[in-house]
DNA sequence: GGTTTGTTTTATAATGATTCTCATCCGATA
DNA sequence: TATCGGATGAGAATCATTATAAAACAAACC
């Protein structure tokens, strides 16, 4: 998807967000995607239309994207950033050992149950779930 | 609890692991602990008994333990690792500003249907879940 | 359109949790 | 008790990320 100028000046005024030509080629490399990206990925995705910017840069805009919620990241306390490209809900399936990273649909979380055992006060608007086990691979080394 | 030279033992050996004074010392302080502990954390309590004890002997048995499924880890991708006192079957809800983690229990997974879902191959006989959102402190910032 | 003000960018240094290195030590087995 | 492979301790190294500071720029105002 590209962005025409006036689109993302829209949304990034909804955020309260100054439009600058980095900040617009970051966004669109990032929806440009559709899987699991590091801002390395996206740094160098970018180094092809603004050769010049910095790596600090990317993680400076990748990082307000998501605290304004223009973006989700794949895990939020991952050991190190990844942006999920995939726009639409969803959950993930994580493997314990090798950290590996998989999208799953399909309703098997009981949100009423759940919301019983929650504690006071936590907010659940943008539910994500992950579900860790042990990948093919490495379950098959053992 | 206080393991006796001899249950430790036993189990080192069921996993295959040398029987050492800090490898003990550490373990007990752990399944001592009943909450989410850092590295840190173990290091100071095992301190008091090892004075001589290094930090990074702390880490490599922190994870030799967590790999031979002697300990669990509190989130297996997190940022930094935190060992998991609770040692009973527990799910786990995160705060994704603050990376917050308290334990929570009950039956909210189908896992009938989750199942359906996983990749081809996914083993998932220690099931771990963690569902992330707002605590109720960072949503009140908002 | 020009000026001001505060934010953004860039390059680079700093950070910090964890891992690595390697010399020394120790536990297990013969 | 001698041997050997793994474990330990001290400190260096790593690497993703964040902080810093000077220069560039966007937005608001005149």
């Amino acid at each position: 998807m590209r962005l025409t100028h006036s689109e993302f000046r829209e949304r990034a005024a909804k955020h309260g967000l100054a439009v600058t030509h980095q900040r617009q080629v970051v966004y669109e490399a990032v929806i440009a995607f559709h899987g699991h990206y590091s801002p390395e990925d996206i740094y160098a995705a970018v180094r092809r239309r603004i050769p010049s910017i910095s790596l600090a840069t990317v993680y400076n805009n990748l990082r307000l994207f998501i605290e304004c919620g223009m973006l989700r990241e794949v895990s939020p306390h991952a050991a190190t950033l990844l942006v999920d490209g995939n726009l639409k809900p969803h959950h993930h399936v994580v493997c314990s050992r090798c950290k590996s990273v998989q999208d799953i649909e399909g309703e098997f979380i009981d949100f009423k149950r759940l919301s019983r055992q929650l504690p006071e006060g936590f907010d659940l608007t943008q539910p994500l779930v992950e579900v860790f086990g042990l990948c093919r691979r490495c379950s098959k080394k053992k």
